[in-house]
DNA sequence: TCATACTGCCGGAACTGTTCCGGCTTGACC
DNA sequence: GGTCAAGCCGGAACAGTTCCGGCAGTATGA
């Protein structure tokens, strides 16, 4: 077990300069702090007080504060989280990297300060390097809800293509030839995966892909309902559409509802939900659901068992999403529903 | 300052007992334990590991770990408790009482454990009588969403009166006069603010309350839903309903597109909404917000500040909601919608 | 030129709290 | 009455942090 004491041997300083150094307080030398936390890195230091490790892991979040404007996901996989710890007894702390991480501090140094012995780092945009760097320091880590190409990175993620191609298949199993997908306009893995389970699922049944039929916007209410007037502006529009961000969907069933296109007797809908979205629209929307709390107890439980010595060596799991099927769904109707200049709606074969 | 070794001195027993009576080890008489911690609570005993001082509040959850179900709430509340305790530099953990809090360990003991300065207390049902137990034991508390009785219980809640008052008043003055109550039958001080609210508003403008335009049911849209069909089959039915749960107000809604009852042509509808519950039905509704960061953040301003000294004795704030018009509300029509048998629409005078 | 003062860096010691080990007392049992 | 076990407690050794003072090097001023 490696100690203050021991580390001040062996690199031949006294206590107080290595507790200096460690905490990040000004009256040390750059080469001397150097020296002290190779010295902690190589033999695993990890602060006790008394003899008792602490039972704590932390959530850490990026940027900032926590964010509002998630909807339920950040609330549900908080839930998930402190589940997932419950059961190893650890509990868990919520740390915000930009807050009083010092830039010359390393984040194993930063993380011992707060006092937490694994964090589980929940993804935003472009998190994937900062968790590189965490687990590239060898500190217990596991990120939520993104995935990484480093073989060091520990990761829970969503996995939509399969349950995003069975969405489709149900589409074109009962009827439906020409449909559309709505999609955000950005480019991560996880829209990547949205739109190749579309294209397989269009593949497989033999169904030729359209691009007229894929339109991207900003996730919102507002590009909801924009991507919703654009495919049904279409000379030959979709019987169906496919969208992949929760309130997306929100905006283009509202637009239906003030243009008077019926859902789903004019127009099936699909969209994706994390929480309970799709149960406060008219009608209900059949959605590619993620298990937010899902996501968060498989994190904080490998996280703990790890940390207790009972675990595997990594955790690279892709968690499933299901197929909810709801109101906003039913047969391809023979008369399509086509939107005209001045918001006129025609029904034509 | 106290200390363990003062505590030891002054009881008459060694460092080692103190401490083990503090953590609730097995090996201390029921007698030494009591009088350790009469000693540590009387001299303000607060655990340091070295000299600093832990910076960290609790956001402690009654009853098992974070429930989820309350929509963008809790969400939003922690994002809030989060951004306060950050002014002072604090960090958060959350504490789950019912884990692993000893039966016979005092809260402030239990506390002292976890390593927290004071307690961010989440009200769910009943929770007033735990917030009262933890302030007599003179721990630094404050609850969150609800109020209470007790003199030394500091909380943050929401002040629902006033702004429900506001709702009605806006439908009266648009020329509603038959104004309906949709309340869930549960009887707190919160739904009684918004009943007094209710009546207050009627009793100004010089309307008579009519009892048979009051209805009760649980929260939910099922609730909301059964709520609007017993009023609407009134043989002089409400032109305007006002409801005090935001999935009661989804389902009624929902109700509405599913009759063919045109919201806010032929009546309209007040909600109440935590999130943004508003913004996702068809039409979005006019609401009674309450401000869930808001509660957050002041809660946990007020906590740490009074931990770090700057503050004011004993915070006992209801926080302001603010009525948000959406399009669920207009002018009172000329002839009412009444709801018959068979689910049949009539518009009558 | 030399005394003085200041600054950066570090060590000793004193402080915080926890746990192991051993000892004392008490009571039960053969 | 001896023995054993359990309950209770103290000493000491452990954990980490911080205050105070010292040392060296450098700047400053008479």
């Amino acid at each position: 077990m490696s100690s203050v004491r021991k580390i001040a041997n062996s690199v031949g300083v006294s206590v107080a300069t290595v507790s200096r150094a460690l905490n990040n307080h000004p009256d040390v030398s750059a080469e001397t702090r150097q020296r002290v936390l190779e010295a902690a890195r190589s033999t695993g230091y990890n602060p006790s007080v008394g003899k008792r490790p602490t039972n704590v892991i932390g959530l850490v979040y990026p940027t900032g504060p926590v964010q509002a404007g998630y909807g339920d996901f950040d609330s549900l996989m908080l839930s998930g989280v402190v589940r997932g710890a419950n059961e190893q007894r650890f509990d868990v702390t919520i740390i915000n990297l930009d807050r009083d991480k010092d830039e010359f501090e390393s984040y194993t140094q930063f993380f011992h300060r707060k006092g937490v012995r694994g964090v589980v780092i929940r993804a935003l945009e472009a998190t994937s390097v900062l968790a590189s760097e965490i687990a590239a320091e060898g500190f217990p880590s596991i990120m939520i809800a993104d995935r990484s190409e480093d073989p060091r990175v520990n990761f829970v993620d969503s996995e939509s293509k399969s349950t995003s191609r069975k969405a489709v298949e149900h589409l074109i199993d009962i009827g439906h030839k020409r449909i559309a997908l709505a999609i955000h306009n950005v480019q991560d893995s996880d829209h990547q995966d949205r739109e190749d389970g579309y294209c397989q699922a269009l593949a497989e049944a033999g169904l030729e892909r359209d691009e007229d039929l894929t339109v991207r916007a900003p996730a919102g209410p507002e590009g909801g309902a924009m991507m919703l007037d654009h495919l049904l502006q279409h000379e030959d529009p979709p019987t169906a559409i496919f969208f992949t961000n929760p309130l997306s969907t929100v905006g283009a069933l509202h637009r239906c509802l003030q243009l008077g296109v019926r859902v789903p007797k004019d127009l099936s809908v699909i969209g994706f939900d994390d929480g309970d979205v799709r149960l406060r629209t008219f009608p209900n929307f059949t959605a590619v659901c993620q298990d937010a709390q899902g996501l968060g107890l498989e994190a904080a439980r490998w996280l703990t068992r790890s940390l207790t010595g009972n675990a595997h060596h990594s955790c690279r799991e892709l968690h499933r999403t299901t197929l909810n099927v709801h109101g906003s769904t039913s047969l391809c109707p023979i008369t399509g529903v086509r939107l005209m200049a001045g918001n006129q709606i025609v029904r034509q074969v």
